[in-house]
DNA sequence: CTGAAAGCGCTTACAG
DNA sequence: CTGAAAGCGCTTACAG
């Protein structure tokens, strides 16, 4: 390349970084060259001495989750404009998993990463900020330096839920949560719970199972629901695909809904409104979260050290055709 | 990290990298300090001088596509076993942003790619290939040096749900189709109109829409399908959100599903079994895709310039409740 | 405005 | 069994 345009590898350099220092003829002759050749400046070689690898890595819990491509999509297009490269991959919910994922994202000299993190792992992730890696945990609350947190205010959008549920006359209800158990989990509940502290008098006290969070372990945990009380008239599920296992399930156990039993989900994924009937749930800004988090992590790569406030987002309730 | 054990940085390399040539005690000292310092070779310094980087990409049409989670999970967990990270990027059907992704993935030398094609591009992948890039192409037909394809036979497939239709009774028959034009896309056309060569007589000619292949698009062409004849009373949708869109719109405008109007799918994503009725379909091995095109993938980066035969996988017919 | 020297962290090809 | 030298393709810090 330097040799074809007879200048030599620093001048090049110059020319494709635009730093300046050269004159209009050479611009014009390099530029020509790396046209014809289709020159791609080496990304291994810049990132070794620059010590940017123009990478950033997303690691989420499990691709299929349907939570998860919109956040991709996202994270990649903002990725994209600042000229970096995503690296993708999952934890599978696997503290040792997400070590692995870390390890080898590490070896590459990612600039940066956007997790999804595994449970428990709080202290490992700190550790890799310790590190010196900037890192945004989504869907959690954490506070330490070279690392950002992200996450919807699903507390809320529980109670929101509830008390929906409540208001629409419901007096006996029951959540269907998720027994993978980690803090920002129970959040879900607490704030569930919650909406029964000042309900209408006659309310039954709510009623709780903890289930796999898939559409099977939603037919699962109605049917203990109603083992447990068979006059149940209300569900909140911890996720959509629950919720939507739990409206099979009450369907085929004979239930109408919403007509004895309202359900409603959490997440708004496409599914949830093509579903009959349509499920109430609660919407999350899903572009909203993947443009925060990429926002804050080149903040973090180009401010080392920084500690920014975690960010928690709104949600809001839709409701539809079943409650 | 070679003088915290006092040996050279070459002896390092050799243990790490499992040569052989070193005693036991090396051996062990090396290692443990690979331990402490938690040791990562720099993937960029071994890519610069090996020409592999330890990476591959995996460029997919659209992050939201159903079709694409499951996909790259297999994708990922067979790159991982073989130590290498990978890239994941979607061309939005774009030509342009296609060979943008490219760009972006040449510079950081991957070691081969996955790629579902944007339409028109067999021409620009097979430069790429020319280029000694090993390249997968995904759902189409493509034989060239350092490049292989793997894809589902969607031309039977499409027969497959047309014979079913006719063999249920049906003889009023419209496929919906999408009017994103590329040949293998029409694949799934020619197998549908095949089905019609020997029908029973008394069978309707069948009829043809092309939309947006999504839930609206499906819709659009269930109306249109019934503006044409509203005595339609089979449908094959080009895909399973297609069928769905089509579903919504026939029971909104009181036609029953299957009683007055069967429907087809094709690609079962999870939302084919969860909407009611839930809906028969053309099932696809995916994980067998993802497995065999990350095979090849690997079979191609060791053995450059080789041609390997397309691999066409099977699919088969799922009778559910729409039809 | 331009280039020669040094070096990022490894591996290749040798020599001992 | 071990290491010194050279180099992958860039950029940094200089000198001219």
């Amino acid at each position: 390349m330097a040799n074809r345009v007879g200048v030599s590898p620093r001048t090049v350099s110059r020319v494709v970084n635009d730093e300046g220092g050269f004159s209009e003829a050479t611009r014009t002759r390099v530029l020509e060259a790396v046209e014809d050749l289709g020159y791609q400046p080496n990304m291994l070689a810049r990132g070794l001495i620059t010590r940017r690898s123009g990478t950033v890595g997303l690691v989420g819990v499990d691709m299929t989750d349907p939570f998860f491509p919109a956040m991709a999509e996202g994270i990649q297009n903002e990725a994209r404009e600042t000229g970096r490269t995503m690296f993708f991959a999952s934890n599978d919910g696997d503290p040792q998993r997400q070590a692995e994922v870390f390890r080898s994202l590490l070896s590459h000299a990612v600039d940066g990463v956007i997790v999804f993190p595994a449970p428990g792992t709080v202290e490992q992730l700190a550790a890799y900020a310790r590190g010196g890696m900037p890192l945004v945990i989504v869907d959690d609350i954490v506070e330490f330096p070279n690392l950002a947190s992200v996450s919807f205010d699903l507390e809320d959008g529980a109670n929101q839920a509830a008390r929906h549920l409540l208001a629409t006359g419901r007096s006996r209800i029951g959540m269907i949560s998720s027994e993978v158990t980690v803090p920002r989990n129970r959040r879900r509940e607490r704030g569930f719970f919650q909406a029964f502290e000042n309900a209408p008098t006659g309310t039954a006290p709510p009623e709780l199972v903890r289930v796999q969070p898939t559409v099977t372990g939603g037919s699962n945990g109605l049917q203990r629901l109603l083992e447990r009380r068979s006059d149940l008239d209300g569900i909140f599920a911890f996720n959509d695909s629950m919720a939507v296992g739990a409206m099979r399930e009450a369907q085929s156990a004979g239930y109408r809904v919403p007509d004895d039993l309202a359900i409603v989900g959490c997440n708004d994924i496409e599914m949830s409104g093509l579903v009959s009937p349509r499920l109430t749930t609660i919407r999350l800004d899903r572009p909203r979260l993947s443009a925060e988090a990429i926002r804050v992590l080149h903040y973090l790569i180009e401010a080392p050290g920084s500690n920014p406030a975690p960010l928690v987002l709104p949600v809001q309730l839709v409701v539809r055709e079943s409650t």
